[in-house]
DNA sequence: CATGAATGAGTCTTCATTCAT
DNA sequence: CATGAATGAAGACTCATTCAT
């Protein structure tokens, strides 16, 4: 009867318990997962793929989290709040509007290249994660992201920095989706520092192609 | 059986038991599996959805195709074969490398505009394709497009149109993400032609984002 | 994720398609979910159960309903509005209080032998029941069908026919659980007719267990 | 260890570390079980609810009982025992049937009013309990029960003091669920003692429901 | 061509139980 | 005594696929 189902969904396996070691497995869960969510793709994981990476059997990955998507919410939010609170503090410390998408784009490169697999899986399944229930701060947090993008693109426009013949809602859907993208192919081993992928692609941005 | 055309939508001309109307069903049937597809994605579309859609059965879809994945393979390899006959007819057209440039990247958007359900496809399952046995065409088109546009890039760069100190690897990379991203973003009943928003990204690609 | 499960709850898996032999099956398969789940009650029945008995596998359960759930509810559901009905024929037709608590009675006994199985089933989990969303109804027939004993008691009080000193609510009570606490010992094909047993209850029901 | 009294509740008289506090604990914990058991069910309970109810992990259970059966068993066997004393003592008591009838059942609405749940446990699962190895001993009481009622009916009937035309098996039946089905609706703080409810029952049984 | 009943492998999840700390 | 991590068996349910009618 539904009665189980529904009383499972309550707040069983719950947090860290204050200590380490508990917190400490949750983490080392929470990487693999990540790590498979953003390779496979959330549907194609199985709880037992993740299982038996950590070397433990399907079951007991319920004693640290209350369901598949509880731990795919947990990387997510994660990810995302910290994206935030990034992106607040660049605006709040950057006032030279060149300078502010200077540091949006950096931090982006940053993300990709601390923790791709969350970058990853926020790509690829952001459309399926909007419509669904219990992931609404997702949406809500893309449209913060979307804004803090757009407030500086504006502000340099204001200021005569950018180009005002420039529709910057395409403009910042164009260098979004430039910047994230790479999670599909930056591999942080390779021959590119991110310094490096985000110095090419600003110099460009703000230069052009073509030789002047 | 009567020509095979292949292509297009048309709506039921033929009668119930007209000649082209198995053709003209399959076509239907793919539109709806690559609809289905591109939204919810291949793993998390049952044969079930795409039959309710169709208002057939699921068993039913197997007097069409073979499998789920046989639909796949036919969407993806007719994007995928259309779209290299163009880029190859571009090479062949157009020897001026910018001129070659816009024509990609117009195409691209064009492929955009008109099977937007295949691009989105394509774009949401390369990763899990390129590992699918049965899919390396998908791996070798791929590789392909991008010899094409590296050609038409460094051709640039030789010819002193394009800057020399770009990474074209980078380079080819940054146009191809923000290119096939738009899929996920572009509605073709909004206010943006595909014209529009092809000339807007050239326009900043080229000339940069700064006032000069 | 969630999707799936959500899908899923709609209304697949139908009704009867008008025809019989659909419907048969179906029927068939209710009355092996009914028998296991009155015998060995709902939580203990397992879905492989059920299939087992009908000789198919479990998943192929799904194809004529939805959940387990939905086995019980369409179960439930036949016998309480079955009796429901009847018992609101019955206060249309006898206008008599005796002869009222009499048809009452002989009702309850009737269903008992006749589907003992739904009977039991309700016995055993309306406990449950009750407080289980999407079972509002079992609450809602319960409480009818007590006003329809409630509503014969008194009109007999009030006719002179019941004694006065009785509490009727007490005896509500009283005549429900012997009525239909006999679906746990009763055996159609033992030594007692469902009319003998009837005639034994309300025989001392009425005239008392002492020698006059 | 001190003395194990195994009955009563006694609210931790003793201190953290007192003499008794072992078998209060076990008590406490039984109490919690019978409480579930019998408003949840056996099945439906788990070993997680009775811990969480008491406070510690499932698991820190297993130092008290041997498994959830266990805990069943106990509470089962304490209560049946318990009856079948006052059912045997009653017997040698009384020795006018009418008074001796009056007793057990008295004795059986007090049984509910005090013991509540191990009651409605019993009732609730006496048909599966038969069935399973290891719970002989509940079949033996109920039958030593049946029997003592049985006697007692009997002999009224020798007596003359119960009517000759009566089926002392159904009357048996009859009166013991009546009783016992008490258990469901009868609430210790409403507005019935339980001498009020056995005194209403009497009346009834004794002298029936018409008007003489 | 379509139906509808069925398969069989697999998915997520639950839960009683064990045991080292 | 209690914890918390883990087991292992089982449970409900899903879904691509098959096939007789």
């Amino acid at each position: 009867m539904a009665t189980r189902t529904r009383r499972g969904s309550a707040k069983r396996a719950a947090g860290p318990a204050g200590g380490t070691s508990g917190s400490d497995r949750r983490d080392e869960l929470l990487g693999i997962a990540a790590a498979l969510f953003a390779t496979r793709g959330y549907a194609e994981t199985t709880v037992r793929d993740i299982a038996d990476e950590a070397g433990i059997l399907s079951g007991s990955l319920y004693h640290h989290f209350s369901s598949k998507e509880a731990m795919l919410d947990e990387i997510l939010r994660g990810f995302l709040t910290d994206l935030l609170d990034r992106f607040n503090r660049i605006e709040r410390e950057f006032e030279d509007p060149r300078q502010a998408l200077d540091e949006l784009i950096a931090a982006s490169f940053q993300s990709i290249s601390t923790t791709p697999h969350a970058v990853a899986l926020y790509q690829n399944q952001v459309d399926t994660l909007l419509r669904q229930p219990g992931f609404e701060y997702v949406g809500e947090c893309s449209r913060q992201v979307e804004k803090a993008w757009l407030r500086v693109l504006l502000a340099g426009q204001k200021a005569g920095v950018f180009r005002e013949d420039v529709d910057m809602n395409l403009m910042y859907r164009f260098i979004r989706d430039t910047v994230w993208s790479t999670v599909r192919w930056y591999r942080p081993r390779g021959k590119y520092k991110p310094e490096a992928v985000a110095k090419q692609y600003l110099d460009v941005l703000y230069g052009g192609l073509l030789t002047s």
